[in-house]
DNA sequence: AAAAAAT
């Protein structure tokens, strides 16, 4: 049986209070060369006392709009981060108008940014003002949040109250966040103040900018982090691990947006595509590298990056990652290569529970640290209605068309009620997205035996709304944020209890209410009661 | 028993 949340905070606060008190001062000597609180008053003025760090000396007087054509006042790229264009390879020069023109000689490739804003979220058509932002932040009030060990920053209530610099708190303004979710206001002083971090929150809290922030931050002000010649190697500043591709790809898109017009360059890394656009990805530079386990391994034996530069590492869902049995490579990749120790390097480790295992990895990698717990936003209990349903196995196909068709019948577009199937396995995906097809309702599937290119469209495409149907097994279990999925579908039950949280978690994201139904007959005694 | 992940 695994352990409840509850149990978790219980077991790791033993666990925190025991691996900080032995090492209270270690790792925090990069925590008083950063900058700090800027009070409110003082906010939006050049930061006088900083000249090295000109990042944050102008906010531009244009409203940025699009991003691309605004750098009208400002030119925050000409100017003063020359040290960090070149470092990432952007030619120097020229700047402003290569930027602004879109056929320059030089826009080949990624060489030119593309704003990350143009995403596809805008192919869903938004619903009411409190959909703009994409989340319902009354939602997260009254979470249960738990923080434990020595000396914790305090829990800041506004981006404001953070000093993350003009170019990211642009970039929070563009993605419409209106105030830090309760893992943000948590997280983000703790990584600030250079400290490690064991979170137990999901995706979907806003766990990605949690950690996002204060590396992208960190790197801008990092005046070490000088320009390297580019080459066969990469030093990336920035590792960040999790699961599935998808997920990787996930935090990437999320991550560009956070790092945009900031020069910190993102790069993802996953198996399944093709390698060597990755290579040549990443001889470009890289500050931040977002991968899963495996390809790492291999781009590390090719000798082609380096971790010698970490300076900081997330792990993402890293329960997930061991119940995948990713841990050798993961420890491989950590304790292994060229990694700088715990202490030297700051790490973030975000899981959703905290057995056993996870504890050890946690005094394993991390050094000093601080253990966090946020309640569940959108939890079982609150906004996603669950239905039970007693369907024999050989009536679920028709089940499921009445449980459509009824979608239909209600009104909801096909846009927006975008409706997630689990099944058990990979040939059930692929037969119940045929048959659904051939009866008239437009699905795709995602799982582990369709290519990686497949996989992609198809999450697209369901994304867009143009298959309103997803079928998929596990590898859609954890971690993906979809927006705008009304109906979870569990036309399988998963076997573990774990798995079932997760999934329906796909609905009722950020906030949103969302429904999710279960068939249940014979097969699934087992789950009825806890089976120990 | 199944799923995921490097080729």
């Amino acid at each position: 049986m695994r352990s409840s949340w509850a149990d978790s905070v219980a077991a790791a606060e033993t666990a925190a209070a025991g691996s900080t008190a032995n090492n209270s001062s270690a790792g925090n000597n990069s925590a008083r060369t950063r900058s700090t609180y800027v009070p409110p008053h003082l906010r939006n003025r050049a930061p006088s006392s900083d000249p090295p760090a000109p990042v944050y000396s102008s906010s531009t007087s244009g409203t940025d709009g699009s991003g691309y054509g605004a750098p009208a006042g400002g030119n925050r790229w000409g100017g003063p981060r020359n040290d960090y264009n070149n470092r990432s390879g952007y030619s120097s020069g020229g700047r402003g108008g290569g930027w602004n023109n879109r056929t320059g000689g030089w826009d080949r490739g990624r060489e030119q940014e593309v704003n990350p804003f143009a995403g596809i979220e805008n192919a869903v058509e938004e619903v009411g003002e409190q959909e703009n932002s994409g989340i319902n932040f009354d939602a997260y009030e009254d979470i249960p949040v738990e923080t434990s060990g020595d000396n914790v920053p305090p829990a800041v209530n506004t981006f404001a109250e953070i000093d993350l610099g003009e170019a990211l708190n642009q970039n929070i303004r563009r993605c419409k966040y209106v105030k830090p979710t309760p893992v943000q206001r948590h997280a983000i002083p703790i990584s600030l103040g250079g400290r490690d971090l064991m979170a137990c929150a999901q995706t979907g809290s806003g766990k990605t900018a949690a950690f996002c922030f204060p590396i992208i931050s960190g790197i801008m002000k990092d005046q070490a982090a000088q320009r390297r010649p580019r080459g066969r190697v990469a030093f990336p500043l920035a590792l960040i691990l999790s699961p599935t591709r998808e997920l990787s790809m996930q935090i990437h898109e999320e991550a560009r947006k956070f790092a945009y017009q900031t020069g910190v360059k993102v790069v993802v890394a996953y198996g399944g595509a093709p390698i060597n656009q990755q290579l040549r990805e990443l001889e470009r530079g890289v500050d931040i590298l977002v991968a899963t386990p495996g390809r790492l391994v291999d781009l590390l034996e090719r000798a082609r990056v380096s971790l010698e530069m970490i300076k900081y590492l997330a792990l993402d869902e890293a329960d997930r990652m061991l119940d995948m049995g990713f841990e050798p490579q993961i420890r491989k990749i950590v304790e292994q290569m060229d990694m700088p120790p715990p202490g030297v390097r700051q790490t973030m480790l975000f899981s959703a529970t905290f057995p056993k295992e996870i504890q050890r990895l946690a005094s394993d990698f991390l050094a000093s640290y601080i253990f966090l717990a946020v309640g569940r936003v959108g939890s079982s209990t609150d906004l996603i209605v669950q239905r039970v349903e007693f369907v024999h196995e050989s009536d679920k196909r028709s089940h499921l068309m009445d449980l459509l068709h009824a979608q239909k019948a209600n009104g909801v577009h096909g846009k927006q009620a975008l409706t997630l199937v689990f099944v058990e396995t990979k040939k059930g995906a692929d037969s119940l997205e045929h048959w659904l097809c051939m009866n008239g309702f437009p699905a795709t599937t995602i799982h582990g035996d369709r290519t990686q290119q497949e996989r992609e469209y198809a999450l697209r495409s369901f994304k867009s709304g143009n298959t309103p149907i997803l079928v998929a097994t596990d590898v859609a279990a954890r971690g993906l944020d979809i927006p705008h999925v009304a109906h979870v579908v569990n036309f399988d039950l998963p076997n573990d209890i774990d798995d079932y949280v997760h999934r329906i978690g796909r609905t009722g994201r950020a906030g949103k209410s969302g429904l999710a139904t279960a068939f249940f007959n014979e097969n699934n005694a087992s789950l009825a009661r806890p089976a120990s």
